[in-house]
DNA sequence: ATATCGATTATCT
DNA sequence: GATAATCGATATG
C-alpha cells in the first residue's frame, strides 16, 4: 500500500499563508511535499517532484494572461486552492493558486514520486507494475498522468482548498528534504520570450521527473 | 459561423 | 520522429 514507510499521519498539511507568496518560491518550496488525494483506503498520495511557475497577467503562456473566464477564474481568487483546466480535450492538468485575491499566478504539478495508493493508480492508468521503478514512474509522470492516476478531474476537484486536509484533495509536508533543485525552460511553451524563461523546476535527483533526459540534466 | 491550436499522451513508423 | 484523439478558448470572417 504504502511505500518506504510512507504514513499518511505524519504528513502536516500546508497552511494557506504557505502559498500566499512569489510564484517562484512557492513553486521551489512545493518540491519535496506531499499531494494526497482521497481517504482511508481510497488513499493516493505522492512527493512533489516536478512543477512549472505560470505568472498571470505578465506571462503571456498563462491561461490567466487574457483575463479572468469561466475556465481560469480559480487563478484570479484567494491562494492555495485548485486550478484544474481539461487540455487537448482529454486529459486534466492541476494546480495550485497563489500569491493573493487578484494576482493570477500559479503552479501547475507535472510529476509526483508514487507514495500511496499504488495499485488504484495502476489500475487508473492502465499501467502493469512490476516492480521497478521505470513502471512506478508510468503511474505519474507527466500533468495529464498525475490527475488520471489520483482521480482528479475539474468538475471532482476544481477551486478546491489544498490547505484542507478533510477537503479530499491536499498537500503537506513529511519532513523530506530536497537536496538539489534543477531550473528548465518550461515543457510545450514555444512562443518567445515565454519560452526561455527558466520557470520549470525539478528534483535533482528524482528518477520520477517528465521531460527528456538531454533537458532534465543540468 | 468556422478555423486553428493548445501548460498532452498513446500509439504508431 | 509523426500523428491521432477530442474539447474549449481564441482568432478571424
Amino acid at each position: 500500500m504504502s511505500r518506504d514507510g510512507f504514513e499518511i499521519g505524519r504528513v502536516r498539511a500546508l497552511p494557506q499563508r504557505f502559498y500566499a507568496r512569489d510564484a517562484v518560491a512557492v513553486a521551489r518550496e512545493l518540491l519535496g511535499k506531499v499531494v494526497v488525494c482521497g481517504s482511508g483506503r481510497n488513499l493516493r498520495a505522492g512527493r512533489l517532484v516536478e512543477v512549472e511557475a505560470y505568472m498571470g497577467a505578465s506571462d503571456p503562456a498563462s491561461h490567466a494572461y487574457r483575463g479572468m473566464t469561466e475556465r481560469n477564474a480559480v487563478m484570479f481568487g484567494p491562494p492555495g486552492h485548485a486550478y484544474v483546466y481539461l487540455i487537448y480535450g482529454q486529459y486534466f492538468c492541476m494546480n495550485v493558486s497563489c500569491e493573493r485575491e487578484g494576482v493570477a499566478n500559479a503552479i501547475l504539478f507535472r510529476a509526483l514520486e508514487p507514495l500511496a495508493g499504488l495499485p488504484a493508480m495502476a489500475r487508473a492508468r492502465g499501467v502493469v507494475l512490476d516492480g521497478s521503478e521505470r513502471s512506478r514512474a508510468q503511474l505519474t509522470s507527466g500533468p495529464g498522468r498525475m490527475c488520471t492516476a489520483l482521480g482528479v478531474t475539474r468538475p471532482r476537484h476544481n477551486g478546491r482548498a489544498y490547505y484542507q486536509p478533510d477537503s479530499g484533495l491536499w498537500i503537506g509536508d513529511d519532513g523530506y528534504v530536497v537536496k538539489r533543485i534543477r531550473e528548465t525552460p518550461r515543457i510545450g511553451i514555444t512562443s518567445q520570450p515565454a519560452a526561455s524563461w527558466l520557470l520549470r523546476y525539478i528534483v535533482a535527483e528524482s528518477a520520477y521527473v517528465s521531460g527528456p533526459k538531454w533537458l532534465n540534466r543540468g
